[in-house]
DNA sequence: TTCCAGGGGTAGA
DNA sequence: TCTACCCATGGA
């Protein structure tokens, strides 16, 4: 068994901790989050179908990312420059945030902070699988997304080499936290290769099944390129309307999806939104959609990441 | 037991 | 475009 070991450097203010748990994603398998480290441990599963362990940590004192990668047998340089390019992706390493700090600072007050590197929100290394995880954030509680999402890697992920019966503390010399799944996320054509319902049975994805199952057979099936919508010269509205073309996409998810690929002009409205937004401005009543998002219209193409920072803050929230 | 969650699809107006 | 109704599942 043999570490690598990289260094990658950010475009820009950088804070690695704060930028791994900076949402949800930190905790969903196949990423699992040791707060004492502090670290984001991942089975990382690469275009080859490779399956190796890798562990981020922060280096230059925070702002840079150290990644080690476990591995048996040699990496070549092309693995190695796919896994850069994925930790890359996964810490936002190249997204210019210099407009949203700008406006922080200008705000002054709790903002300034802000403007002192946050703003970079954790992803996944593909869109696919940033897609399923956020149909499964709807209509549930993140406890149930949680769960659904470590049924799918359980069930249908493939297991790191070395990994016994799928789960425990894996290999010594980068300990991922206790009861960590040794899979990584599900490629497209194992979850095509699945029934909807075996998804629903074996990652108890509900009424979710049928359409995280129909996207998975579309990507498979090369009808569907998820990462295109990354470098899409569509304006936000037009790539909207392309996600929600997706069945289980609708106005939340395409929202959510928007921000993960690093567009921030929509806001994802959700039950958490329409509270906070009530609690905060509204003396707790409940506003009309459209008066609850006037709130952060005048930061425009910022307005997500506005909302977010503004619901960040005020919370301790253990993920 | 009932309600509802980090909503969305569909049918019918 | 808007509204009512339905949807698995588990936590509160």
């Amino acid at each position: 068994m043999a570490t690598t070991t990289m260094e990658l450097a950010p475009a820009g203010a950088f804070r690695f901790a704060e930028t791994a748990y900076s949402h949800g994603w930190v905790v969903l398998a196949p990423n699992a989050w040791d707060p004492d480290a502090p670290a984001v441990h991942r089975v990382h599963r690469l275009g080859s179908g490779r399956v190796l362990r890798l562990r981020a940590t922060g280096a230059a004192g925070g702002a840079a990312v150290r990644a080690d990668v476990l591995h048996r047998g040699p990496l070549s340089g092309a693995e190695e420059r796919e896994i850069r390019s994925d930790v890359r992706r996964m810490f936002r390493l190249d997204e210019d945030l210099s407009g949203f700090h700008a406006r922080c600072r200008r705000r002054g007050g709790r903002w300034a902070a802000v403007a002192d590197g946050l703003g970079r929100l954790l992803r996944s290394p593909t869109v696919w699988e940033d897609a399923v995880k956020t149909i499964c954030t709807t209509n549930i509680q993140w406890s149930g997304t949680k769960r659904m999402v470590r049924g799918l890697v359980g069930a249908f992920g493939d297991p790191v080499p070395g990994a016994s019966d799928g789960t425990g503390s894996g290999d010594g010399a980068l300990p991922p936290p206790e009861g960590t799944p040794d899979r990584a996320f599900p490629a497209p054509e194992a979850l095509a290769a699945a029934t909807p319902d075996e998804l629903a049975e074996r990652a108890g994805l509900g009424y979710r099944a049928p359409w995280v199952h129909a996207l998975a057979r579309e990507v498979a099936a090369g009808e569907r390129d998820l990462e295109r919508w990354r470098e899409s010269g569509l304006s936000t509205p037009e790539l909207a309307r392309e996600l929600k073309t997706v069945k289980g996409i609708g106005d939340y998810a395409a929202a959510t999806l928007l921000m993960l690929l690093g567009r921030y002009d929509e806001l994802a409205v959700d039950s958490v939104f329409r509270r906070f937004v009530g609690e905060t401005y509204f003396d707790g009543a409940a506003p009309s959609e459209t008066e609850a998002r006037a709130v952060y219209e005048d930061w425009g193409e910022w307005k997500f990441l506005a909302y977010w920072f503004d619901l960040w803050q005020g919370t301790e929230e253990e993920l």
